[in-house]
RNA sequence: GGGGCUGUAGCUCAGUGGGAGAGCGUCUGCUUGGCGUGCAGAAGGUCGGGGGUUCAAGUCCCCUCAGCUCCA
């Protein structure tokens, strides 16, 4: 049998296919709206709500390879046989339908009778007090071989979520003579060596763990199984490890191509020093490190991940940096990494169409990382050639840890290789104190959490959004809450003051709450008691909506019916704000290309903003025809339907979803069309029901973000009007001034600096010739004082200078006349003179290579005499 | 979300409260049969923006904008 990944990824979906299981594609990486985690890292994510009971689930069995991506692990990568970053999972999924039982019998039957594992050499284990499950092994496997253990116990994935406890299968990689040698308590050599491989984890998932750490039984026994395929296709291709399996060879080999025999070269080029013997004992682990985060990244990147410098973006900057970093060591010069892309893809492309698709895309965005980060590391080198000259002078051998760290914090140079460029310079880095810092740095990160959304509460409250129709509603006020100081969540009956950061909560609302980047409504919550001013409105997480403001005035209790009322005209505007979002998104793709993706919104009453992907500036001429191509369809005067439908209907038509969205089975759709679809896009938001309504479209600006993303600004309709209203003053206001026409008033504005630069220099160059013809009269003898009429008080420095090209290091003392002071200027080498002006008390003026000393109403000092007396007898 | 850093000539960056600089690049002249080279000279600056302290701010303080970076 020939198990390539793609027969191994088959026969498991197929085995549960043909056990009434609905075979599910792949989720995105990114997970759906749960801040609380960064990535899919399980095959059990993309159905925790299904698993919680909180949705009802379409599918009571489910079979999926689900693509998984965990920065947990990433310090063991390449260094041990079994971890990756990213990394694929076959599940099968039960939601109340079988248990224990049949999963155990589906997973022992599908590798034993399916992938002809020898069942010798499978081992499993189960959670210590889960008699049922090993009643169930015993009647499979020789009870030697299974193990009871205390960590057999997945979950949640997050900080709160389903979990329970579960029953892992092992192959065993090599034998063992020692009898206690078990999978749970290897021998020390046997761990070392990896005897055993867990190869499937089925997990019982009865309990749900809530935010105080308790575990409540679901109200329905469900299965969550993973069996990771990376290792499986190990064993059944026969392979030593991972990395030699069809998932990642061709990567490897095709990074081996850019590594160069002149090796000791590229480590140069780094200033570190070459030692053969490490270089080669560390090549493979480097190499795995190098095609494991290159591989991962691009996965990343085609599910609409973009490096950046916080969330999941940083994470990509991260893998990719790591990445280059190591190929460093691995010997390659030359930029690569987007030459890795296709291997990667040749791999992926029959799975995961999506890596196939953006793969231009991927190649650009490793390519400006490394080209980022080889610029990072230059300016570290910089800065550590600095701090080694420092040490090298005091004598000092050792790095401190603050140091290192601020190479790592501030200019994010890797700690790896300040240690390497270190030891070559038979210097070494206070590791321990670095970690200190580090620690510190985590520390002060972790304080400020106060993201309002991921607040828990301890209760389930439901809001019905009744917004897209009414603005205008009656409701129950169902909660009340205070933000507290330490931005705490305080639940209360009734509130009577005038009082700030309030939250009330409504059965009902047409308030819209902040999500695709439009802005949250404002408005007023009232009856005949009270009068509640919304500010903002945002969506918790769990569904239901907070109307965040301040009480004015009067009284709220719970289970008070009130108005609540949405600000009509902000609304509006921000509606036309939106469905002119979509219109520049549509002619963005039109004018510039298909790579043009979302990467950020921002639709609010006075303006809205576009973040996209793009690699260039955009030239002036392609700004105006995506301008041009949007009015034209606001006056084309096209309906903007509202449809909803299945997901995969609206995706198969065409229709554009954000990446980092997951969205229901039924989608909301928004469509502008005439002949062809002028825009398609899911979305939820609140628009205008004809294109006519923007009015006008003006893009206002359009700059770079980052790296391979640019921001477009535009804004439609009356606050239009206002940002022209400023113009307009400010235009008319200096054409007054200059009383030019306005179209002059460039050509004028830049013919006044012009002439009074060229003036400037006019007036220098006759000081320079009238000086000249002062001093031309004056006989110099050395140290005598010069009696000078200046033109302004400044000038003394020309004069000065006049006489320097001729003597240069005249000591220069002017009597500068009507001030009645004496100024001296002198050369700043002059070193002993220094002292005699200090002895006199007298402040001494830095003047770039000169120095000046002024002596006020010196007709009257004494001491004067002295110091031209001390002057003429110096040396 | 929380820190750290940077912003000065086309580029890379110095700059201690006192005339805005260096190297590279550009241009001109000389050097050469011509191109390197060498020499001499020149152009090029809202010191990110705004406010404050000071006789005096690129430099100190506050605000703001932009970029880089680490952590969560």
């Amino acid at each position: 049998m020939n198990w390539d990944h793609k027969n191994i990824r088959s026969t498991f979906l197929r085995y549960f296919e043909n056990n009434n299981h609905k075979v599910l594609n792949s989720y995105s990486l990114i997970p759906d709206n749960d801040p609380s985690l960064l990535f899919v890292a399980a095959g059990m994510v993309p159905f925790k709500a299904e698993f919680s009971g909180k949705v009802k689930p379409k599918y009571l069995r489910i079979a999926t390879c689900q693509k998984c991506f965990r920065m947990d692990d990433i310090d063991n990568v390449g260094y041990t046989l079994r971890h990756h970053t990213f990394f694929e999972m076959l599940g099968n999924f039960s939601f109340g339908d079988y248990f224990k039982y049949e999963s155990i019998h589906y997973a022992w039957d599908l590798l034993t009778n399916v992938y002809k594992l020898d069942p010798n050499k499978l081992w499993v284990s189960v959670h210590t007090d889960d008699d049922e499950a090993e009643e169930i092994w015993r009647s499979i496997v020789p009870s030697e071989k299974i193990v009871r253990l205390s960590d057999n116990f997945w979950g949640p994935a997050g900080l709160t979520g389903p979990c329970g406890p579960s029953t892992e299968i092992f192959y065993e990689n090599f034998y063992c003579p020692n009898v206690n040698c078990k999978p749970g308590s290897e021998c020390l050599e046997c761990e070392k060596k990896e005897r055993f491989i867990e190869i499937w984890n089925i997990v019982f998932t009865q309990y749900f763990k809530n935010e105080k750490g308790e575990l409540i039984d679901l109200p329905q026994k469900n299965i969550d199984t993973g069996m990771g395929l990376e290792r499986l296709a190990r064993i059944l291709q026969n392979k030593p490890t991972q990395y030699h399996t069809d998932l990642f060879y061709p990567i490897l080999i095709k990074i081996e191509q850019f590594i160069e025999k002149d090796v000791e070269k590229v480590y140069n080029d780094f200033n570190i020093q070459f030692d053969l013997n490490n270089y080669l004992s560390k090549r493979d682990i480097y190499l795995n490190i190098v095609a494991d985060h290159l591989r991962g990244a691009v996965f990343l990147i085609s599910d609409g991940v973009i490096p950046s410098n916080d969330g999941r973006g940083y994470v990509l900057r991260k893998l990719i940096r790591r990445a280059i970093l190591y190929s460093k060591f691995l010997g390659i010069s030359k930029e690569f990494s987007h030459e890795i892309v296709d291997s990667v893809i040749e791999i992926f492309k029959d799975v995961y169409p999506e890596v196939y698709l953006r793969s231009e895309f991927s190649k650009k965005i490793l390519n400006s990382e490394e080209k980022a980060f080889i610029k990072n590391i230059s300016k570290g080198i910089n800065y550590f050639n600095k701090i080694k000259e420092e040490l090298i002078k005091n004598n000092i051998k050792v790095i401190d840890g603050k140091k290192a760290f601020y190479l790592y914090d501030t200019l994010g140079f890797p700690l790896e290789l300040t240690i390497e460029l270190a030891k070559n310079n038979g210097l070494r880095v206070d590791v321990d104190e670095f970690n200190k810092e580090m620690e510190l740095q985590k520390i002060q990160s972790r304080q400020n959490k106060n993201d309002i959304k991921v607040f828990s509460i301890n209760r389930q409250f439901k809001t019905e959004f009744v917004g897209y129709d009414k603005l205008k509603e009656q409701a129950n006020i169902i909660a009340i809450l205070k933000i507290n100081s330490n931005k705490t969540l305080e639940l209360l009956n009734e509130i009577s003051n005038p009082e700030d950061d309030i939250i009330l909560i409504t059965d009902v609302t047409p308030f819209y709450a902040e999500a695709g980047g439009q802005v949250g409504d404002k408005g007023i919550i009232f009856n005949d008691n009270f009068k509640f001013q919304v500010i903002d409105t945002q969506k918790h997480v769990e569904g239901f909506i907070f109307h965040i403001g301040k009480l004015l005035q009067g009284y709220v209790k719970l289970g008070d019916k009130a108005y609540l009322e949405v600000d009509f005209y902000r609304r509006k505007l921000t509606a036309i704000h939106h469905t002119a979002t979509h219109l520049l998104h549509s002619a963005l793709r039109k004018v510039l290309g298909t790579h043009v993706y979302q990467a950020g919104s921002l639709v609010d009453y006075d303006r809205l903003r576009f973040d996209f992907t793009h690699f260039q500036a955009i030239n002036d001429n392609e700004l105006k025809n995506i301008e041009e191509l949007v009015n034209e369809i606001i006056l084309k005067e096209l309906d903007v339907l509202i449809e909803y439908k299945p997901l995969n209907v609206a995706l198969e038509e065409g229709a554009i979803a954000l990446f980092t969205e997951k969205y229901p089975e039924n989608v909301r759709t928004v469509k502008i069309m005439d002949d062809e679809f002028i825009s398609y896009e899911l979305c939820g938001g609140t628009h205008v029901k004809n294109t006519s309504f923007i009015g006008v479209f003006k893009i206002i600006s359009e700059k770079s973000l980052q790296l391979g993303v640019r921001r477009i600004e535009a804004v439609s309709n009356l606050p239009l009007l206002s940002i022209f209203d400023k113009f307009y003053s400010i235009v008319n206001n200096l054409a007054a001034l200059t009383n030019t026409d306005i179209d002059k008033i460039k050509d004028y504005i830049s013919k006044i600096i012009s002439d009074s630069k060229n003036l400037k220099q006019s007036i220098i160059n006759l000081k320079k010739k009238y000086y000249q013809l002062l001093l031309d009269s004056i006989k110099f003898e050395d140290n005598n004082i010069i009696n000078i009429n200046l033109l302004e008080e400044d000038d003394l420095l020309i004069v000065h200078d006049l006489i320097k090209i001729k003597n240069p290091n005249y000591i220069g003392i002017y009597n500068v006349q009507d001030t009645n002071k004496v100024i001296i200027i002198f050369n700043s080498t002059l070193k002993e003179l220094l002292d005699i002006f200090s002895n006199y008390n007298l402040k001494l003026i830095n003047l770039g290579n000169f120095k000046k000393v002024i002596i006020n109403n010196f007709s009257n000092q004494e001491f004067f005499k002295d110091i031209l007396y001390k002057i003429k007898q110096r040396n």
